[in-house]
DNA sequence: GTGTTATATTCAACATGTTGAATATAACAC
DNA sequence: GTGTTATATTCAACATGTTGAATATAACAC
């Protein structure tokens, strides 16, 4: 439910549309939890069927009609519990890595191939991981005016460390395949001379 | 469609029923990709729907009847242009941490609300990196008798560094967040005095 | 002038994942 | 003797995620 309860973490800031709302979450929360927009408008739906929200729908004439969606009381306490309870903690840190599944296989595939693997992956992690550190150079530059808000911009800090630390330990470890699947190919070189 | 292409793969090794599939998934890509006993029958249904599998039943006496899944020639085909292709490389990489999704929001909580956060997540993020210890010193173990296959050993060794690797990593980051709300708590407690 | 982006949803169809119940017997643990 | 584990699926219901089409206008880029 961490999608559900995210959405519900940004409009406990400030009342939104949905179109807002994706706009919001693909610079914040879209970084380590994806989801296209429309799920997000289906989510909005059953959340306000559950009593979480309440929206109100605003005409406008030269662009398409708008709904703006709050957060009610009972939606609060339900974000505050989500957010301070230990329980669903014991399902998370189980990883999922669909490279692993395709690296596990890897001795079905030529050792080229398997090395071409890899490096596709590492540019992709490294381009990613660009990304990331400029996310955390923005953070960083926040200054007290404008929104800033010391005692949240501690935790943002602390996501895009998170990040930050997880590309760098993905690459060493794309780093260290690589290496690996380099040494083994030579050494099976020089036998067959 | 990483969890078909993993069973496919384990098939591609051997005939299996999906109660033993269930287990060599456990065993091995259940490390990095979790799935549940009656999610992997359901996918086997559809698989051998799509042509990839068939499927023979085999009557017994004591206990309920089974269904041995052997993958077609079609199936190997698909699984090899799977396991080679560079293209579905570009979604992966994206990380989904729905811990992070509540380190974003830590700021509606007090300091100690989310230092018990942090601390609980430290406990499940070690037993978890135990564990990857534990199966890492099992295929580090392996002997070339025994249907030891070193080409296969060397990938299995590739993902299991990666457990090792990314579980230190999220160690590390977990114990430096503690480090920095530690020192925040006492900053402001030295204020308040 | 032509194409793209921003605005603002809604909808359908399908794929993937989770929870838990149901069935039945043998073997092993305490 | 009583409870748990292993064997071997099947099924229903629901939750979550993905793909892509449809609608319509204004503003900006080249």
């Amino acid at each position: 439910m961490s999608l559900k309860h995210g959405l519900l973490g940004l409009l406990n800031y400030a009342p939104m549309t949905g179109y807002e709302l994706n706009k919001e979450f693909n610079g914040s929360l879209g970084y380590f939890w994806q989801a296209k927009a429309s799920q997000i408008y289906r989510e909005l739906d059953s959340m306000e069927q559950s009593g979480w929200l309440t929206s109100k729908r605003v005409v406008q004439d030269e662009k398409p009609n708008k709904r703006i969606y709050s957060i009610t009381a009972q939606g609060k306490t339900e974000f505050l519990d989500w957010l301070s309870s230990l329980d669903p903690l014991k399902n998370l840190g189980r990883m999922k890595n669909a490279f692993l599944i395709r690296v596990f296989f890897g001795g079905e595939l030529s050792r080229e191939q398997t090395l071409e693997l890899f490096r596709s992956f590492r540019e992709i992690i490294l381009e990613q991981s660009k990304q990331m550190q400029a996310v955390k150079d923005e953070i960083n530059s926040l200054t007290p005016d404008a929104g800033y808000d010391s005692n949240k911009a501690v935790y943002w800090k602390l996501t895009a460390l998170s990040g930050e630390i997880m590309y760098k330990a993905n690459l060493e470890w794309v780093d260290k395949a690589i290496e690996i699947l380099e040494n083994i190919a030579e050494e099976s070189e020089t036998k067959n001379r």
